[in-house]
DNA sequence: CCCTGATTCGC
DNA sequence: GCGAATCAGG
């Protein structure tokens, strides 16, 4: 693995984001095992780890012991309060339809850095990761039983390309029945008509 | 078994 | 310096 300040750095923001080193194994197309090392060798704040190897450098040193002292010697409850974000794993997913439901608010997602087509382990690795997700998605569009504060319903028609920065979608105030505006539903659905001589 | 991260150690 | 092998907990 060639580590340049690029892959670096992506190691380090992934890593800061609390992914799993598994998954940011898969974003950079190593292996976990190349992220933990690489990350060790970086001091990077460790995460909090299911396991803690023998704890040597302990028991002896007779001056510990003696400072400790048997009496009310406080426990080492090494309990240090990891709010790590329960982020786990963000999918790749290039486009959120769920934006339809959310305008312009969040266009994109929080990558500064230019898109980047991961190929990822396509021998074994589906577009999915492993978490099932959440399929709380859809069926609230149809019915949306709580039209309360409802934005109301957006164009998705999308600009720009998904997962850059500039990704939103146009969020104007669509056709009655149809998911975009007029504007882009002139482009989205193209009249049989005209098509003859648009279309070679 | 799957997952996780940490450490070890040959390269 | 690198990372596979290994370890170890959930």
């Amino acid at each position: 693995m060639e580590w340049t300040d690029e892959t670096i750095a992506r190691l380090k923001e992934l890593w800061a984001e609390g992914l799993s080193t598994a998954e940011i194994g898969r974003r950079l197309s190593i292996t976990k095992n190349a992220v933990v090392g690489k990350a060790h060798r970086l001091s990077l704040p460790p995460r909090p780890s299911p396991i803690r190897r023998s704890d040597k450098s302990k028991a002896a040193t007779p001056e510990s012991a003696v400072k400790a002292a048997p009496v009310a010697a406080a426990p080492v409850k090494d309990k240090a309060p990891q709010p790590v974000a329960p982020a786990a794993d963000t999918q790749p997913a290039p486009v959120p339809a769920a934006s339809v439901d959310a305008p312009a608010s969040k266009p994109a997602a929080p990558q500064p850095k230019a898109a980047e087509v991961k190929p990822a382990k396509v021998e074994k690795a589906p577009a999915a990761p492993r978490t099932p997700a959440k399929p709380k998605t859809s069926l609230r569009s149809i019915s949306d039983p709580e039209p309360k504060k409802r934005r109301g319903p957006s164009c998705c028609w999308p600009i720009g390309d998904p997962g850059t920065p500039g990704f939103h979608f146009c969020g104007a105030t669509p056709l009655p029945g149809k998911p975009y505006c007029a504007e882009h539903a002139q482009i989205a659905y193209v009249k049989l008509r005209d098509r003859r001589d648009n279309v070679a």
